[in-house]
DNA sequence: ATCATTAAGGCAAACGTTTGACTGGAATTT
DNA sequence: AAATTCCAGTCAAACGTTTGCCTTAATGAT
């Protein structure tokens, strides 16, 4: 059974002082007698005496607990986000309140309504790939709780964002490609209405526009689609492709798996880029050439960003963003 | 700025009525009539009024709140862990404040005030350090918090768990690389101060021991040392070595990397076990034979019996000890 | 017409802490 | 000796909610 601990009151109450005194002894605020402040101070100790966090809570409107919303845990780029979140909030003494929406916006409704419910002081938040429409961030937004987004902008909502550089990443990663001496890239494409993955789309297209290649929409494949395996394999028989640059690693993984059955040399024939550098990457074989995403880097800027603008008061929103790195192994040739 | 959100007694004034008819009426206790009802609630309704739970906590002493230590979240073990917890946690409308610990005493420690202080209704923590110094948990305990500690007994800690047999998890996998004939088997040893991986030694020096093999601690390589691959390729060098059981999915994918490298036949010539089934152990090649732990249902087991103990407020503690499996792959051959 | 019952809701304390305003007395200044 | 300052504390309100007890008025039974 949950003992009842020992309070401010009942210190008070043993020593015939008002509980103003003692919390005042105990925070060294105000002017007590040292003699007063020892015997409460002693008396705490004596007792084990601990602060009420809810208590203090309730008075002060500040509950030093942030509201973390992923998608979920099982992929290495949210533990990474996660342990960087941890490694700020840890030290500057918040606790983290976590919710887990599946990529559901229906949980992830639900998540936003928990976290206000329980007042914390802040939210981050990585939106899942399924909501196109972000209202319920709205309902944080116009309560006043500060509100720091990671991975994905969204036009409609003026809050604070972390973010890779998508654009630059595809960008750098398909100049590779062309420099290694590729030119027939075929895209492997994520779902439109995510930022991430339409930038990544338009930095394949200007990075072949740069190097006066032509854009060819029949190079592009849908990498959530039923068909993906059927489609790869029908642009390869078609098209003399010579690399793929994928929207994510796994779909880089299956990409190298058909070009194995197809007996195809890589990087030789065919160069393949991927996208988070998953561990999985270092480890299949040939190993796979991708873009690094700096996870740790973005929980802890996130962090930092929502901390600052929570103890600074600041109002208007910011935007970060962080640079990608192009991981060279196995599945692209050396570039000239 | 953070907005002050309406209350009851907001409403209870533009209503001209007191706080407790308010509350009487959103939560259906009480006597009141329908029409004041109807009017209370749809004024809450007009100005989406929601529930404070911090000052809910301060009258019910309860927070729905439970707290988590884990040594970190980088390893899919733990992650796996927290998704089953949290997919109980979420269905029975609990939060999860969560802390990592790096493994570190003096981290636990703080973080177990930092729960205590937050007045969690209860506690799961997976102790990371191999100390017998486990005051801090204790201090749980004697508070009446209740608590269900994962992965790890602790002989002089009166409360509940939920573990693995990691000694009989390494002498299954020992025993089956004897059985499949193999009779010089290498240990890769995880660090010595997590008792996990002592026992996964133990339960390695067993399983010879039993065997009429005797045990030879040049058979035994640290897995965190830098020079881990070179102590590898020289014990090889060295010795007529047919297995390989390694504390850990990691450390053994490493080693099929080298063996890969040497030409060696896996498993014909040398067979590998790890410990884990990392997601990886089915996309590498050969798939990996590896010690299964359920570490999703460790952690779901542990919520399920936490919440348990909280809701029906259970005195007497429980341990569940779940079976680990071995999972036979491709780099083990078949036991006769 | 009288009494008992009940429905509707008010009152106030409680949870643990903080904090602005106040007070009584001692110490210091003029 | 009178006026001023300062120290050490007290008082009470506040944060938002719940809940046991009380009051009022209306309803029903006799």
């Amino acid at each position: 059974m949950k003992k009842k601990k020992i309070s401010i009151t009942d210190l008070a109450k043993e020593l015939n002082v008002t509980p103003s005194t003692v919390s005042r002894a105990l925070n060294g605020l105000g002017s007590i007698s040292t003699k007063r402040k020892e015997q409460i101070v002693n008396l705490a100790q004596k007792y084990g005496y601990r602060p009420n966090h809810i208590a203090k809570s309730m008075v002060s409107n500040k509950t030093f607990n942030i509201g973390l919303i992923l998608p979920e845990f099982t992929h290495n780029y949210f533990n990474k986000i996660l342990a960087g979140i941890e490694s700020i909030t840890y030290q500057k003494g918040y606790q983290l309140l976590i919710c887990t929406s599946d990529a559901l916006k229906e949980k992830e409704e639900k998540s936003c309504l928990t976290l206000l419910d329980a007042r914390v002081d802040g939210i981050l938040a990585a939106a899942g790939n399924s909501s196109d429409n972000l209202d319920h961030f709205s309902k944080i937004i116009d309560y006043g709780t500060p509100l720091v987004l990671l991975d994905r902008i969204c036009e409609d909502l003026n809050t604070s964002y972390v973010i890779t550089d998508d654009f630059d990443g595809a960008f750098e990663a398909v100049q590779y490609l062309i420099d290694s001496g590729c030119r027939n890239i075929v895209h492997i494409k994520g779902p439109d209405y995510i930022s991430t993955s339409f930038n990544r789309f338009l930095g394949y297209q200007e990075a072949l526009r740069k190097n006066g290649l032509t854009y060819r929409e029949e190079l592009v494949i849908a990498g959530d689609s039923e068909s993906f395996v059927d489609d790869v394999n029908n642009t390869l028989n078609t098209f003399p492709i010579d690399a793929f640059f994928a929207f994510s690693d796994y779909n880089a993984f299956d990409i190298v798996k058909v070009l194995k059955q197809r007996h195809c040399k890589i990087p030789e024939e065919i160069s393949v880029i991927g996208y988070a550098d998953e561990p999985l990457a270092q480890y299949i074989s040939p190993q796979l050439s991708t873009v690094k995403q700096p996870a740790y880097e973005i929980g802890k800027r996130a962090a930092e960003i929502l901390l600052k603008i929570i103890e600074e008061n600041i109002e208007l929103p910011m935007t970060e963003q962080l640079k990608t790195s192009l991981v060279h192994r196995e599945t692209t040739k050396n570039s000239h």
